[in-house]
RNA sequence: GGAGGGGUACCCGAGUGGCCAAAGGGGACAGGCUGUAAACCUGUUGGCGUCUGCCUUCGAAGGUUCGAAUCCUUCCCCCUCCA
């Protein structure tokens, strides 16, 4: 086991906030002397998971955990997902049946275990307390925070202000999850920057119940592809650890250099001495950005698809984007002939190319489509019999017989 | 229970009888520049093979009108204030 010393340089790398660092320093002190394992718990939506890697900043962190001997709790709100963390979008979750729950928890396990140790990981669900409980101990749980301390809660405090509405129902949110905590007897609490009002009500309850209070750690939210907002699945700017090879690649070469930075010290596995040499070459010009990153799309292809798979998404990026050629498995489809020749834009709706053939005489318009290496500027380009390679936009490419 | 505000394209939002397939912004897409960078510049951003045209779209259904996102009726939904 490493010294506690060492053990909180690694855990603290890409916080945001730990509260208190003391504590912290406390806990593994302690644990180190009568090894002892810390409980870490982290807690996770139930719904539909398809796992991008702004969900694997937490992960990652867990990961460090485990390697440092502690245990990780990953749990699964099944209870609180019914209710929905209040995030000011106002829908009401439809209560996830037991079946869907579990599948869920598989679909996660799946996922999640690329990153996490399985024999060190213990999954929980929260309706294991949360459904015995009784009418009076979640009365006696309401009772245990005010209004007024509820209304710290910045989006709470925004939406009041506003008169916009705030349910009962989404005050319970912060303290069930608090709650969990007092039930696991958590030494940690893992989570987002927008989780802090939550976790720090899990220390709160911890305290009323004469217990010690869970040491809150607070991971940055990992920007999306545009760099501005947080990686979610229905902004569109995430990378997803199920995409295929080169989708990763290539999504991870698309982002700025700022960027670059943040995920490197978020994602990476290399060591912070690496990672400061990196920032610095970066910095001083010793280091090219664009192989920078192209080393870290190398490690993030690899760690979810392996090395061999890595390398072809490599191979494939460089021949596309680099040698301007074209990727070595194109698609070829046959057509059929017509009389006049096939017309073209018919042809990029009909394989899902485009959406609509307006759209595929206006990509034409603008240059976007290419056969055989030239530019189309005739949207009335009719293919008449024989093969063709047609490149559509920047990354999609198709070969067409016409016999 | 009472009073008021509002639902417009992917999102925000202007439009209160024809000049409206609907301003402006964001996003997205394409082209240029590049490292597929980012930033920046330019263009596009309902559908339809026959395009100074037809069809669909301004919460829903009807109605008035030569003509409706816009006026009228009913309904649905969202929000605020008072109690």
């Amino acid at each position: 086991m490493l010294s506690p010393d060492k053990q909180f340089e690694i855990i603290k790398r890409g916080t945001v906030e730990i509260i208190l660092e003391d504590d912290l320093k406390r806990k593994l002190e302690y644990s180190y002397k009568e090894k002892k394992p810390l409980k870490v718990k982290v807690g996770f939506d139930p719904t539909a998971p398809d796992i991008h890697l702004g969900h694997t900043v937490l992960l990652e962190k867990m990961r460090q955990f485990q390697e440092l001997g502690h245990e990780v709790i990953f749990l699964i709100g099944d209870f609180t997902g019914m209710i929905g963390d209040p995030s000011g979008k106002t829908e009401t979750r439809k209560p996830l049946t037991r079946e869907e729950v579990l599948k869920n928890a598989e679909t996660y396990k799946e996922q999640v275990f690329k990153i996490l140790d399985p024999e060190k990981t213990v999954i929980t669900f929260n309706s294991q307390w949360f459904n015995s409980m009784s009418a009076l101990d979640m009365c006696r749980l309401a009772g245990s925070e005010t209004v007024a301390r509820m209304l710290e809660r910045e989006d709470f405090k925004k939406r009041f202000n506003e008169g916009r509405p705030i349910t009962i129902l989404e005050f319970l949110y912060p303290l069930l999850q608090a709650y969990d905590s007092v039930y696991l007897k958590a030494d940690i609490e893992l989570g987002g920057t927008d989780q802090k009002f939550n976790l720090l009500m899990g220390r709160q309850l911890m305290k009323q119940h004469g217990m010690q209070e869970q040491v809150v750690i607070m991971m940055p939210l990992l920007e999306g592809l545009d760099g501005v907002q947080k990686m979610s699945k229905s902004l569109g700017n995430y990378i997803g650890i199920n995409e295929p090879a080169n989708d990763i690649f290539g999504k991870i070469m698309s982002i700025n250099d700022e960027l670059m930075i943040k995920y490197y010290e978020l994602l990476s596995h290399i060591s912070l001495e690496q990672f400061n040499l990196l920032k610095e070459g970066i910095k001083n010009g010793s280091i090219n950005p664009r192989d920078a990153k192209e080393a870290l799309a190398m490690e993030i292809v690899e760690r979810y698809h392996g090395r061999q798979e890595a390398e072809r998404a490599r191979e494939n990026f460089e021949r596309i984007f680099r040698k301007r050629d074209i990727p070595d498995d194109i698609q070829t489809i046959e057509i059929e002939e017509e009389q006049e020749g096939v017309w073209l834009p018919k042809i990029l709706k009909e394989q899902g190319l485009v959406k609509s053939t307006s759209e595929a005489i206006r990509l034409i318009k603008q240059g976007g489509i290419k056969l055989n290496n030239e530019t189309v500027s005739d949207s009335d380009k009719k293919l008449t019999k024989g093969e063709y390679l047609l490149k559509i936009g920047k990354r999609k490419f198709l070969r067409v017989k016409i016999v």
